[in-house]
RNA sequence: GCCAACGUAGCUCAGUCGGUAGAGCAGCUCACUCGUAAUGAGCAGGUCGUCGGUUCGAUUCCGACCGUUGGCUCCA
């Protein structure tokens, strides 16, 4: 039997369960995922789902499925079920029909398994005996608004596993119990990469020295690479005028994101949530001529954006952050090879990352339905075409999301999944027709008329934090040796190698190569448990052998090969495998000295 | 923000059906000077998240708050 249909039919076993165990627990919907089915409830006043409870409503599970009732499907004209759901108070299924009916339905659906019935559409397997043999258990309860909003009620959720074997239930909690081991939020402390105090407050992490280093790593390969090409770096203030944002239109359309005001001497300042208006005030503080455009205006910005105390975690999503952040004015004839070109360091970024085939792209468009758009419809629709236009060229496979734009304008997401394979958008491209106008931004055509440019918002390495989070969850903490904090660590084997260890430390860093020693009167087997435990990529092992020859005896972190190599050349293999940027461990290797 | 669970030493966790707590690792000291995933011994470390309430007595029960986690909503 299709698993999908077994799932289903296990939630209403669920369901039924749930009934018998808490008289008047109203139902919601029960659907089939991925790996498993949920049922949302909501409960009577004081009960809730524990573990204790669970493990009973399992229990009663497994009992129904003994007793092997049939699932009987019976069709209704919408009034009776009507009529059946009002007299059982099943308020949620009665609102369901309604609009059912509203959809122009005139029967509905209803399964019955034993004397527990639920409105749905199915199908099913014959009988709860055919689920005998499905691998399940009840996960974990959630809570979840009652049809997706938050205007409604929270119902209580019991997110269930099912699979067709055991093997395959074994299979699915192995591998959630491996990606929770590479989870960012567990090696950033491991690793000593992040803390977060609750004293500094929640969604405002620290970043430690080696947390610290990564980013440095970061920002400096993405503002060399920005500079190459052709963009100019500025610094702006985090503060801004309440009327600057009124005009961009962010005090109207994103103050939900924004912290409240500042009063300074009667004047209103806010902490920005973005940085285009900074930055037009840069490109507005002298007459431009079609000669200078495109102005590409970069910046490594940090931003505040108020966020649901409930969403935040760990460097995913946080309070203040920064962002890779520019703003590009350029001709309207221009855009097309600008957003093309932004799509190319965008794909170079993530192919020197060594992530570029973890990647997805998102057409995120406005929802005609919704007020949180600036309103001009035209220019909507022509920025929208554009993209549109600009993703077919470039020909690459992408989704499409209504409802997710920007305010000002559409944009092409890149879209990454965590290791719990939830995703989250970390570099946005954005068409704006609509801020260079509220700001009136002007450039003077060859003609000598005044023309308005067109702007792109873009991120490039996106936003640090949230970057550096998906790294660590993407290599387990195992990062190429360009983006390693610690990209080899000495080791001695007694105490008579500390001044050649010392010595070969100086000249690592001298040659700018992040190098640890660890000199403590340790064994080695000890010094390599704590060096590989922090995923270094290179172990060098100092002893009396190499001390006299002034070598160092090398093993690769990945392929755990071993070489002696004399210092110099190891120093020269490694710094040359850095500024290659290469995502290979290699520097131990003779052949690669030249 | 909403629903739920959780919060005991730096970390991972045990424990107290109400009489103020223990282990391993980490830390410190000493010994050992050792060749590829944990050397041994000793010492120190906690107003049991915070603040209130109930009680002769609260880490334990109740409430509020703070924080963490999983969802929902929202989003870089």
């Amino acid at each position: 039997m299709d698993i999908q249909t077994c799932r289903h039919s296990l939630s209403h076993v669920l369901a039924a369960a749930v009934q018998q165990l808490m008289p008047g627990a109203k139902l919601g919907i029960g659907p089939a995922t991925d790996e498993g089915f949920y049922y949302d409830f909501l409960l009577p006043e004081g009960c809730s789902f524990t573990p204790e409870t669970l493990k009973q409503i399992e229990k009663a599970m497994r009992k129904l499925l003994g007793g092997g009732a049939p699932f009987v499907r019976k069709d209704l004209p919408v009034a009776d079920a009507r009529r059946h759901f009002e007299a059982q108070g099943e308020t949620f299924k009665v609102e369901l029909i309604d609009d059912l009916e509203k959809d122009g339905s005139r029967e509905v659906g209803l399964y019955e398994l034993g004397a527990f019935a639920d409105l749905c559409a199915g199908p099913h397997v014959a009988s709860a005996a055919e689920l005998r043999s499905v691998a399940f258990a009840l996960d974990r309860v959630a809570g979840a608004y009652w049809r997706g909003s938050e205007k409604n009620p929270m119902l209580q959720r019991i997110y269930a596993l099912a699979f067709a074997t055991k093997e395959e239930l074994a299979d699915y909690r192995r591998r959630r119990e491996e990606a929770m081991a590479r989870d960012h939020r567990r090696l950033g402390v491991e690793m000593e990469l992040f803390a977060t105090s609750p004293l500094v407050g929640k969604g405002l992490p620290l970043l430690l020295p080696k947390g610290a280093t990564l980013r440095r790593i970061l920002e400096r390969f993405i503002v060399d690479e920005e500079l190459a090409r052709g963009y100019q770096h500025v610094y702006t203030p985090d503060l801004g005028r309440k009327k600057m944002y009124e005009i961009s239109g962010h005090w109207d359309h994103y103050q939900t994101h924004m912290y409240p005001a500042i009063a300074v001497d009667g004047e209103d300042y806010v902490l920005r949530p973005m940085t285009c208006p900074h930055h037009f005030m840069i490109y507005a503080h002298k007459p431009r001529s079609y000669r200078d455009l495109p102005v590409r205006l970069a910046e490594l910005a940090t931003q505040y954006r108020k966020e649901d105390s409930g969403s935040l975690t760990g460097l995913i999503r946080v309070m203040s952050f920064h962002l890779s952040d520019s703003h590009i004015l350029c001709a309207p004839e221009q855009l097309r090879d600008e957003f093309l070109a932004v799509v190319d360091l965008v794909g170079h970024v993530m192919r020197q990352l060594g992530v570029r085939d973890s990647i997805g792209f998102r057409a995120s468009l406005r929802d005609e339905n919704s007020e949180k758009y600036v309103d001009n419809p035209e220019l909507w629709d022509h920025a929208e075409k554009t993209l549109i236009e600009i993703l077919d060229q470039l020909g690459v496979p992408y989704e499409t999301a209504r409802g997710e734009a920007a305010f000002y304008g559409p944009k092409l997401d890149v879209q990454m999944r965590n290791v719990l394979g939830k995703e989250d958008t970390v570099i946005t491209i954005q068409i704006d027709f609509a801020l260079p106008e509220r700001f009136e931004l002007t450039y003077v055509d060859h003609r000598g008329a005044e023309q308005r440019p067109v702007a792109i918002h873009r991120a490039s390495i996106g936003c640090i934090e949230r970057t550096m989070a998906f790294l660590i969850e993407h290599y387990a903490g195992a990062f190429p040796s360009w983006l390693a904090p610690v990209q080899a660590r000495l080791l001695t084997i007694t105490d008579d190698q500390i001044p050649f260890a010392r010595e070969a430390l100086a000249a690592a860093r001298k040659c700018g190569i992040r190098c640890e020693l660890d000199e403590r009167n340790e064994k080695i087997g000890r010094k390599m448990r704590d060096a590989r435990l922090q995923r270094i990529p290179y172990l060098l092992v100092i002893g009396a052998r190499e001390a006299e020859q002034r070598c160092l005896t090398v093993r690769n972190r990945d392929t755990g090969a071993q070489q002696s190599l004399p210092l110099d050349a190891f120093l020269s293999n490694l710094c040359r495998e850095t500024a290659e940027r290469s995502l290979v461990l290699s520097a131990e290797a003779p052949s690669a000295a030249s």
